[in-house]
DNA sequence: AGCACGCCGACT
DNA sequence: GTCGGCGTGCTC
């Protein structure tokens, strides 16, 4: 009698078994119809055995074998065993949830139809006066059929596909998608650098696995490296998969690779509706694409000839997913690489310590480019001390007295600041009352054009309070600035600078963000309000004065990740500033403008800063060079979840740490914002300096947590490598 | 996760 | 009398 073990989509950290009937041999990696209680679900068979310690009356067999050949091949399939492992989630998880809807659904995995254009041979010219139309048929003129996804996401829209049509322009094509095209590569006649050749040299000279962190400040050509060396691969007939944060994906960055190389390059992110999707995944999962460009979901998408993995900004947070499956895209392409036998490159101007580490301990090779590639200057940062300084909207003098210099000079000027509102909180004058969420511990922030309080946690929004809930006052004031109210304050002082306001508020639908950047760029606005949004890599020529309102509470923190981050995001916004011929000027303001973070970044840099929150770090056996796992307790009623966590350390220390000695846990405590959504949250953190012995010991303790089931209101879930200590 | 079973409150 | 609330338990 012959079994399969399954893997389902349920939150249960176990396989199930299944006969398989005579003559339907599955694979391993291939889905299977099963029937499961009451349902028939969908699974992936993970093992085929010939004995079951299920009892063997019980076991059902396979409804359907849906699959003739396995979906993952075994380096796929061992990685994701891995992230099981490493991440201990359920199967499932990794290898079910993670299907393009369809696919989980039980479709069959076909790619489906989609038109492909092609132009009209000897029709009528279109006319250069239709721009959008000119420019697609100049497209596809030039690259030969191309699909309508693909069509699409090089911005043609539906409509103009549908007008050249109908001109007799174009019409709809075959395509064989076995055969398989060399890939056309155009290189630009550009010299490179000195530094950008010897990054391609080193990175050629290793074979086989190797991890690489590009550390090149902005401007300094990273792009064009990653681009000469996916041209090798490329050219060596194998696949190249590039992963981006999550607001990083534009259709201006799959342009440039377009252009560059002229082959099947597909998207994966999260606007992708459900067919864009299982087209995309399935061209990479057949190898017809030969680019695959995504975001962190991206970076376990199949990809049978996988020749290099490229992650960009690999410092950004988006790379970590923070709820479900808990895990980091950067981690997991590394072992991908590894068990794929690729190499690996992590890019970034401002690497996570964690990398930088990685380097330092020669895990990872270090490449790096210090200079920019173009003729611009580093913008200097210049801090100003707002110690006792009247203040406008949060802005002091000097500050005020920049924007308007830059502003008569016809030159751009980003105001940045990382909280949205009007602002972020209102209390009563007299008593000092906070007005807070109740479903959270944590202030409303105040959105006057709204005319509402909303909570940043858990989105409950209301109309603002006329009185104090405490004292009854009617002296409701509102303290701290947002970008609404920087923006207000601008957009009155100065009219004729027509500021936009760029955060998640002013930012809703999708696209909106890219025509507001176009439209920057154009010129329209010469003022910009906003956000980490606007932070990453948007090049504007004619921005000379980068103003960072207030990174302070970064220095006092109680999570001893927010001077990393605030260093990485000034680095960042400061490299806005100064990009083309224009010089640029950086503005901090701070009410500490000695303190030692700053004055190390503004005078030595982002890397001697690195270093030396790395020396504080090992100082305080922080991470990186301690291991951590969090594990998060929640529950309607504040007892259930400190009883729980009793238990938990009970477990622990009992029955668990004496087998692993190196494993510390912290004593449990309410998460830092204890009630959330309406919910009390309690953190267990654990410790250890060898990550294999935290693992094993999290391990034994999640089986012993799921075999307990010790209270059916508390919820639990498990954070390794957690990125926040909430 | 889904789904059924089961035991208590307010309804035609 | 029953409809339906969601606590509890199970799924190869």
């Amino acid at each position: 009698m012959a079994f399969a073990r399954v893997a389902l989509a349920v939150p249960l950290r176990r396989l199930f078994d299944y006969k398989i009937q005579p003559d339907t041999q599955p694979q391993i990696g291939c889905r299977v119809l099963v029937p499961f209680g009451r349902n028939k679900v969908v699974g992936i068979v993970i093992d085929l055995t010939e004995t079951s310690d299920f009892d063997n009356n019980k076991i059902k067999p396979i409804i359907e074998v849906l699959d003739r050949q396995a979906l993952f091949s075994a380096e796929l399939m061992k990685m994701k065993h891995w992230m099981v492992n490493y991440y201990l989630c359920p199967p499932g998880e990794v290898f079910v949830n993670l299907l393009p809807k369809r696919l989980k659904e039980g479709k069959p995995a076909k790619l489906l139809a989609e038109t492909i254009w092609q132009t009209v041979e000897h029709a009528d010219p279109v006319p250069t006066k239709a721009k959008q139309q000119f420019a697609m048929h100049q497209f596809l003129s030039q690259n030969g059929p191309t699909s309508e996804s693909l069509l699409k996401q090089d911005g043609f829209s539906k409509q103009i596909i549908n007008f050249l049509e109908k001109r007799g322009a174009i019409q709809p094509a075959e395509i064989d998608y076995s055969e398989r095209k060399p890939v056309k590569i155009t290189t630009p006649e550009v010299s490179l650098t000195e530094e950008q050749n010897i990054a391609i040299k080193e990175f050629r000279a290793v074979q086989g696995f190797a991890t690489f962190l590009l550390e090149g400040v902005t401007g300094s050509g990273k792009t064009e490296v990653y681009m000469r060396l996916m041209a090798d691969v490329l050219q060596n007939g194998q696949q190249v998969l590039i992963l981006v944060p999550e607001i990083g994906l534009t259709p201006q960055t799959l342009q440039r690779f377009q252009a560059r190389f002229n082959c099947e390059i597909v998207a994966l992110h999260s606007e992708l509706n459900d067919s864009e999707r299982h087209n995309a995944w399935l061209k990479s999962q057949m190898g017809v694409a030969r680019v695959i460009v995504g975001t962190r979901s991206a970076v376990m998408v199949p990809a049978p000839d996988l020749g290099l993995i490229i992650l960009d900004e690999e410092h950004d947070a988006s790379y970590k997913q923070l709820d479900g499956l808990r895990y980091n895209a950067r981690d997991v392409a590394v072992k991908r690489a590894a068990d794929n036998k690729c190499k690996v490159i992590l890019g970034s101007a401002t690497p996570a310590l964690e990398t930088v580490l990685n380097a330092k301990q020669n895990k990872y090779k270090h490449l790096k480019l210090t200079q920019r590639a173009t003729a611009t200057k580093v913008p200097k940062i210049e801090v100003l001390d707002i110690k006792h300084q009247p203040l406008k909207a949060g802005l002091c003098y000097g500050t005020i007295e920049a924007i308007k210099h830059h502003l008569s000079n016809n030159n751009q000027v980003l105001v940045f600041l990382n909280r949205r509102g009007y602002s972020p909180a209102l209390i009563c004058h007299e008593c000092g009352w906070v007005c807070k969420c109740e479903r959270c511990d944590n202030h409303f922030t105040f959105h006057k054009a709204l005319r509402q309080i909303v909570c940043h946690h858990c989105g409950e929004a209301a109309p603002p309070p006329h009185q104090c809930h405490d004292c009854g006052s009617t002296q409701i004031v509102d303290v701290g600035i947002g970008t609404e109210q920087v923006f207000d304050w601008l957009n009155e002082t100065f009219p004729e600078a027509n500021a936009i306001r760029i955060d998640r508020d002013s930012v809703r639908r999708k696209g909106e963000l890219e025509n507001k950047l176009a439209a920057v760029a154009e010129g329209k606005h010469q003022l910009l309000v906003g956000t980490q949004m606007l932070a990453k890599g948007h090049h504007f020529p004619n921005l000379t004065l980068t103003v960072v309102v207030n990174l302070d509470s970064a220095l006092y923190s109680a999570d001893y990740r927010a001077a990393e981050r605030m260093a990485q995001l000034l680095v960042q916004v400061a490299g806005r500033a100064g990009r083309s011929e224009k010089a640029g000027q950086v503005i901090l303001q701070t009410h500490f403008p000695d303190h030692s973070y700053i004055q190390t970044l503004i005078t030595q840099g982002y890397q001697k800063l690195q270093t030396k929150l790395l020396e504080e770090r090992k100082q305080m056996m922080l991470p990186p060079y301690q291991y951590w796992t969090i594990i998060r307790l929640e529950a309607q009623m504040l007892e259930k979840v400190q009883q729980a966590s009793q238990q938990i350390e009970h477990l622990f220390n009992q029955h668990i740490v004496k087998h692993y000695t190196n494993v510390e846990l912290f004593a449990a405590m309410p998460a830092p914002k204890e009630k959330r959504a309406g919910r009390f949250r309690y953190l267990l953190v654990f410790q250890s300096d060898k990550r294999s012995m935290l693992n094993a010991a999290i391990s034994q303790l999640v089986i012993s947590l799921e075999q307990n089931q010790f209270s059916q209101q508390v919820r639990w879930t498990v954070d390794i490598d957690p990125q926040e200590f909430n």
